[in-house]
DNA sequence: GATTAATTTGGGACCGGTTTCATGAGTGTT
DNA sequence: AACACTCATGAAACCGGTCCCAAATTAATC
């Protein structure tokens, strides 16, 4: 099992079978103008040939900068974050930086723990994607090293954060299931302290308050973004003596876990309760009935907050793009008459 | 916008502080014994007072190793592959090596770039999952890096290719639907040239010569792995004018989109027709009704690739888990009287 | 054709660590 | 007390690049 591996031409080795110097190699590689032609063949010819690859280890420690970019997800799996870390991963393709990913598993201090382990690979920037660090110590941070947020709001911090209106999305939900005859809506929560859940939760209520509808605590559980939870929560509210016509639930996971429920229970979707979710995750449009939710751009969030920060790295000017939820409406809605 | 970020300490800063040598920094940071424990004591308090982190590109440039492990993905986003991303990734979280992950996009020339990227980078070894690649450049890939590779079969590799025996839980599931009952059994393949479309295929195909069933050209369909393909293949094979009881799909994906489309016509499942699918993917518990499907151990297998990279890094000798693909049946199988 | 300006080129310091080697101090042996 | 042997420590070479600076070459100007 024991094998042999060759080692590597350095950048003298091509110096010296090119007859130039090191210093004219390295021009070479980073394309400064002003070499002689002759010997740019050369020296191309003898990397070809020796099959030469810059080690990037030394030009980062030489240069200052390392061409890599660290990325703290959250819950690699989890389909929203993972389409967020997609997009990064595609626009740093497009890049001369590659992406260093690390798992900060939802825990304050892992993550904590991979931000500091990116910074020593002296990565040149940072893209947390959600996370629980605190805004004071994210601020330390970003004086440490160029930083940018995908997923999360962060107050102040304008340029460098970018999320999606958690409140708008699901207020137009909401809204369209009132549109749609449905007076008594129940809704299912994320974990308590999430952000994002908060403001869907207040997108809920305000879009009930304008429609003049009171809102009940009776119609409400709290679920945990998961599936099993929305199963839970289509248990608890069908067992409740408040009657309701359709269920809204924070995101498509708890959606199709609540449907799975009234499933077993033999009551139909949509003609006898209507669902909605939140994310459009990409197998939403092929469960029974294909889900009605709303669809975050994650995505291009990803990619947008990617741009953002070589744009920024690069010292260049980067506008926002549009990024808004949209309510993609499919079959698990029925008209109330 | 334009900030300033402290320059970082370096370990010559430290030796100052502590007023000892570089070296003897070193020899603390690396613990090597042998160094006396009144300065070993400043050298802890300098460091920490500095909040020094070493650099680790300096470090890899010096040591000759990055303590980094270069993982190329594929499709970043489909749930198996995702599984398998992340078992590696948890997996290296409990070693001293981060992983830096490239997209490798099923593309075999942005393959075969994304694994020259990291070797440049020097990674300490290399960790492929699924790829296009070639055997070939494989085996002379081999010979430059450690490389170990995951969910893909390739000869002669034993100790370093992790896969799964996909023939075996398609001659599972087959079974399964044949022990129910069903002998017209209806089959969605997966991309022609997929070595694992396949297997599975050839899975599907043995178990009905074995049980003395016929295998009939008119009762497949080759999909693509997507959803999209499987509401297509549903609606072709249904089109068809031979008849049958069961679709077994060669993954998930493909068997939620002929599930859609079954909805669709009013056909009932399972009471009219079953479906089977493979994968397991984590939707798959909550589709209506809850999908019976051969379960792929994809984490663990991104888990096992790692550590055996790791082992096989640090020299020590590693044994292979058991790692088998399992029938786990839910509700979408009739049996048939 | 001589002088000056512009452009190439090589030498060498440097990035921040690791590691070899020689030195000096401390211990033990006879 | 002299000699051999450990052990801790600092000096310096080195890893493989980048980049500043000065020398050398070429082009331009009068």
């Amino acid at each position: 099992m024991n094998r042999k591996y060759e080692k590597k031409p350095t950048i003298k080795d091509i110096a010296d079978k090119a007859k130039v110097s090191k210093s004219t190699v390295s021009r070479v590689i980073n394309n400064s103008r002003s070499v002689n032609e002759k010997k740019r063949k050369a020296v191309l010819a003898a990397m070809k040939k020796l099959d030469f690859r810059p080690n990037q280890l030394a030009r980062g420690l030489a240069g200052g900068r390392s061409n890599t970019i660290g990325v703290v997800t959250h819950d690699i799996g989890s389909p929203f974050y993972d389409s967020v870390a997609r997009g990064v991963a595609i626009e740093l393709g497009e890049s001369p930086y590659s992406p260093i990913f690390v798992d900060g598993q939802w825990h304050d201090e892992v993550e904590e723990n991979a931000i500091h382990t990116l910074i020593e690979r002296r990565v040149d920037g940072l893209i947390l994607i959600g996370g629980t660090v605190s805004q004071k110590k994210l601020n330390k941070i970003r004086d440490e090293i160029p930083l940018v947020v995908a997923g999360r709001e962060i107050s102040d911090w304008e340029d460098s954060c970018f999320y999606i209106d958690n409140f708008a999305g699901s207020y137009e939900a909401t809204k369209y299931l009132i549109d749609s005859g449905h007076t008594e809506i129940a809704f299912i929560s994320g974990i308590k302290n999430h952000q994002d859940a908060i403001r869907r939760k207040k997108g809920y209520t305000q879009a009930l308050k304008d429609s003049g509808i009171e809102v009940n605590e009776a119609l409400m559980f709290e679920g945990d973004f998961r599936a099993p939870s929305g199963v839970l929560a289509a248990e608890s509210l069908l067992n409740r003596s408040t009657r309701f016509s359709a269920i809204f639930a924070s995101n498509d996971e708890m959606a199709i876990g609540a449907r799975l429920y009234l499933y077993r229970r033999g009551i139909r979707v949509p003609e006898d309760i209507s669902v909605v979710g939140f994310d459009d995750q990409p197998t939403s449009a092929f469960v029974t009935p294909p889900l009605t939710t709303v669809r975050q751009p994650a995505f291009e969030l990803g990619g947008a907050a990617a741009k953002a920060l070589v744009h920024l790295l690069d010292d260049k000017p980067y506008e926002l793009p549009e990024l808004s939820t949209k309510l993609i409406i499919r079959e698990s809605v029925a008209r109330r008459k």
